[in-house]
DNA sequence: CCCCTCCTGTGGTCTAACCACACTGTAGGC
DNA sequence: GCCTACAGTGTGGTTAGACCACAGGAGGGG
């Protein structure tokens, strides 16, 4: 590379270089989301820096969830950019769960912020409340099972955030579920009877979604905190709800 | 790599593999923050990949603020594992922030939202309001610039957010600020009156730190909330504040 | 005892080659 | 004329091997 060369002084590593230029032609709008990158030979040609930089960056870039790559030829084929922060936040989230230097009870209590924030500004008339309505009668079909019942809770919760209309709130909320998915089953597993706590459950989304849709905001955050610090401490999360919403 | 040519159905990526293999590490406890990672050679060895792919897995780690990565030897050579988590979701909050699919309006927002929780959840006798306090003073001097005066500001918000001790908070409140900080220069170029502005967030500044000494969380909230959003107002960014922070 | 030098091990970068994949155009058979 | 089979082309995926700059440590010479 020249810059080891004649350069005297370039901290910037290479593939920080070609992270840069793309986030430039993103800002400067010249690669929108649907849009694709140069190949990855054509790219390192044209920056004059090896494939393997160029890779490394693109390899960030699609951890972050702002590409997608893929293989082949056709429209599907090549690096395009797409646009996925709940990709990026909830992976960067996990992996720091795992260095164990963030709490997952500060996990929890983040998630009850955004939460009952979302459902007190979210639109009664909001398309996304109609996907919840239509996800709680899923729940209430007596023939899911546990995992179904489980994935099924994640969408319903996932569709009241997004009904707040606040893309960095929806995303957050969905990268601190994929961030603690790896407990959900831990916890369920602490649960003292199980058709007990989803017919509870069940009881209290039908509540919370009345009352979004009653544009009874403030009954809304509180049926909601009360609902995911219950189901936390059901199912033996100590910390949890121990400090409350609203002071 | 065999993978390719015995397996019908291997869907990982092969730097995936060495990502997952570390994020075991980490969760088993045989990494922990401070440690560091085998050499990149060793590590290609013992999981039977090329290093190329080693460091496309150690590259994303980095730039997820999870490890460090140093040249040369000794103590502070090697890859190092960290934890710094406002790193992961600046950097990738700011890249969506390019792909504009996050409205710099919701990260205002959000950021309205966390700061005005976290103040009303500060502890009055941390040492972070200790910290707040102190960068309170140096702003008050007359001698400093305007770059110095935005520096010290971050870090006074910054150690606001971090005296409600939730690590999770803290992390998110650095990282929207981090991906806007593009921004913030654009934002004061457009006051009319930076003197007049930086009086009255002086003012501001010591009314919020008195309300959270006080222990008066919802003054302190409410006070947040008009600082942040009269900024922004005043800088022209027209969406804020048009969703009160309590309905 | 100190300083200088060489050695070693680290990450950083590059080159060249091969593979699997998926479309595309064309040549062939019907 | 139409359809099928196949080679061609361009994409990312992976690997091996080489060289560089860097920083500390071990050894010898003063």
């Amino acid at each position: 590379m020249w810059s080891n060369h004649i350069n005297y002084y370039c901290p910037m590593k290479t593939h920080q270089l070609v992270l840069a230029w793309i986030e430039n032609e993103l800002s400067e709008g010249r690669l929108a989301v649907g849009g694709r990158l140069p190949a990855e030979r054509s790219l390192a040609e044209q920056l004059k820096v090896s494939r393997t930089s160029v890779r490394e960056a693109i390899r960030i870039l699609e951890a972050m969830g702002v590409v997608r790559a893929g293989v082949g030829s056709g429209p599907d084929a090549g690096t395009v950019v797409i646009s996925d922060p709940t990709a990026a936040l909830g992976s960067a989230l996990r992996l720091h769960v795992a260095t164990q230097h963030l709490p997952v009870a500060d996990i929890v209590e983040t998630r009850v912020l955004l939460e009952s924030w979302a459902v007190s500004h979210a639109k009664p008339g909001s398309p996304e409340l109609a996907d919840a309505s239509r996800l709680l009668a899923e729940m209430d079909s007596d023939d899911v099972g546990v995992d179904a019942f489980l994935a099924l809770d994640v969408r319903f919760h996932l569709a009241l955030a997004d009904a707040a209309g606040n893309a960095v709130v929806s995303a957050m909320m969905g990268s601190l579920r994929e961030s603690i998915t790896g407990y959900a089953s831990r916890f369920t597993a602490n649960l003292p009877d199980w058709d007990a706590t989803a017919g509870r459950l069940r009881a209290e989304h039908h509540g919370i979604l009345a009352a979004v849709q009653n544009n009874d905001g403030e009954r809304a955050a509180r049926l909601v905190a009360d609902h995911i610090e219950g189901y936390y401490r059901e199912a033996g999360l100590a910390s949890a709800g121990t400090v409350p919403l609203r002071p």
